[in-house]
DNA sequence: GTGGACAAGTCAAGAAACTTGATGCGTGTC
DNA sequence: GACACGCATCAAGTTTCTTGACTTGTCCAC
């Protein structure tokens, strides 16, 4: 359970991570199961097991009946950390198809659905190109969503950060097209043509680098127990959650939770939180996006563009 | 990039990924690098990394100049897989604030920016007991979304699987009180007490084993290029995606995605698509929760429960 | 320019870590 | 009761990794 005294390899460390991991999700281990995992003989897997017991005693015992070694009444996890969330999320991208169940070190999982609209994945080559375009500040030629076969007007753009909301990649760009600045959903670059030099400072984005505090409640129409339900789940204090959020993200957040309906439209099972100061927030992206716009063309007065 | 002849130890398998990853992610990497993510020697580093080069010669190059290796023009990883999608997860679990970026391979990450509503963490002792009572098949009194701070009466539950919908961890189980199976929340979950073999039999939670395909196509009142990016986002074949579900589930995959409402009330952009056999969806579920809720009274009509 | 800091490559000797092979022990199965 | 299976332990041998010493190339400050 506590710390170990002396320092221990990093494979070694993996070994007994691994046992941990076992123990706590599956209740039980073989020593052949850590052998086969790392690709060492039984005996330096009997060697790690030994080690395991003698730095974490009360987390498990030799069951002969089992033939296995199961998990003790005292158990508590001596290198997994107190993070279950990695885990639970590896469980989710293993149902998503995301992920080989092999590639992990779960074994015999429980009965488990994951239930997910499953989005197409992700092309590492588009990925690769716009790391480095944000990487190295430079512009690209994208064919960007041409969806319906028709042939797309190529467009350029410089992106400068990455964002995620409401489960989709964002590449946060200024598009050449448009002179302005722009969400680019990731999933929708079919394919990354040349690359040059941008001149666009990215600083200029200023719905991108302004934040602003978003009140977020329980929706008042709700009953006082799902309120407090709702409360509780999101962690708030004093009833209420103050969120900081770029200007920009704040527009798929409020999209997806329904903060963005006026109250009282929705079923409130539908929008179980709402947004208190949800016509300032509005407000203020409007006016980061115009004076976005308006210092881009100030700062192309000279070296115009298109 | 191509594959190994020879067979590789775990440990040093591991560190040419992680060569692999530092290229692909941040385009370069330093010999201390290595050595410091894994506590070996530089020397040993530099094995590692003649080893990576001997394998995928093209994939990286030393530049004096910035005293580090970079990667080249022709990468392509050759350990990572194409699987991007894990490591993307790694982002957002390190922005929800459930990964600490040190014990991720992440060093220089790019500007990014995750944007959600963060939720409660799971209890690792709550989840410990679940997963042994699905393992053991047996019952478990828990405390239950007692948020008000009132008294609430203790529960009884046997979980025998675990579901993941709309970003919460539910614990499908039998409820002693109810004497019917149900969804437990399990960030709702707040103390585990005693417990004790079940007899109730999980093959009679129809709403659970019984599936169902979810018919589901872009919602016919948005522009037909708006539905052909819906319908390519989710993989839609012939507009259309066919997706199996579980009765139990599809409550909240409707749930999530706005599936429940008639057509034509809520604005098509919030509602980008629609379930084409919905009633027959949701008759079927009813149905099968009332056939289970039969099955069980008639199978405790002798060993009859409170 | 020149010296120093820094990152890396290489060689050789020694220390761990890991493997191979052999033997024994407890449990459940045929 | 013989046998298979999984584990523990010991000893000898091999591979891997470390330690220490020396060299190369680039950049930066003087």
């Amino acid at each position: 359970m506590a710390d170990d005294g002396e320092r221990l390899r990093w494979g070694v460390l993996q070994r007994l991570e691994f046992i941990d991991f076992r123990l706590y999700w599956e209740g039980r281990f073989n020593r052949s199961d850590v052998a086969a995992e790392f690709g060492i003989s039984p005996q330096q897997a009997s060697v790690d097991v030994g080690q395991y017991e003698r730095i974490a005693p009360d987390n498990v015992a030799y069951d002969p009946a089992a033939k296995a070694y199961r998990r003790t009444a005292g158990f508590a996890p001596a290198f997994l950390g107190e993070a279950v969330e990695p885990h639970l999320q590896q469980l989710v991208a293993i149902g998503n198809g995301w992920l080989r169940a092999e590639d992990t070190w779960f074994n015999d999982m429980p009965a488990l659905e994951v239930t997910t609209l499953r989005r197409r994945q992700t092309d590492p080559s588009v990925l690769l190109h716009v790391l480095d375009a944000v990487h190295n500040r430079s512009e690209i030629d994208i064919e960007y969503g041409s969806l319906t076969g028709s042939v797309q007007p190529p467009r350029t753009i410089a992106p400068h950060a990455f964002a995620y909301s409401a489960g989709r990649w964002y590449a946060r760009s200024w598009s050449r097209q448009h002179n302005d600045f722009r969400d680019y959903n990731i999933n929708r670059i079919a394919k990354v043509g040349d690359s040059r030099p941008s001149s666009v400072d990215p600083g200029l984005d200023f719905e991108w680098i302004h934040q602003m505090n978003l009140v977020i409640l329980p929706n008042p129409d709700l009953s006082a127990e799902r309120q407090a339900a709702v409360a509780w789940e999101h962690g708030m204090t004093d009833g209420r959650l103050v969120l900081p959020c770029r200007l920009s993200q704040s527009f798929y957040l409020m999209s997806e939770h329904n903060l963005d309906e006026p109250p009282g439209r929705l079923d409130p099972r539908k929008q179980q939180i709402v947004l208190q100061n949800r016509d300032e927030v509005t407000q203020a992206r409007k006016l980061a996006r115009q004076m976005s716009v308006e210092a881009l063309a100030r700062a192309q007065g000279t070296d115009v563009v298109q």
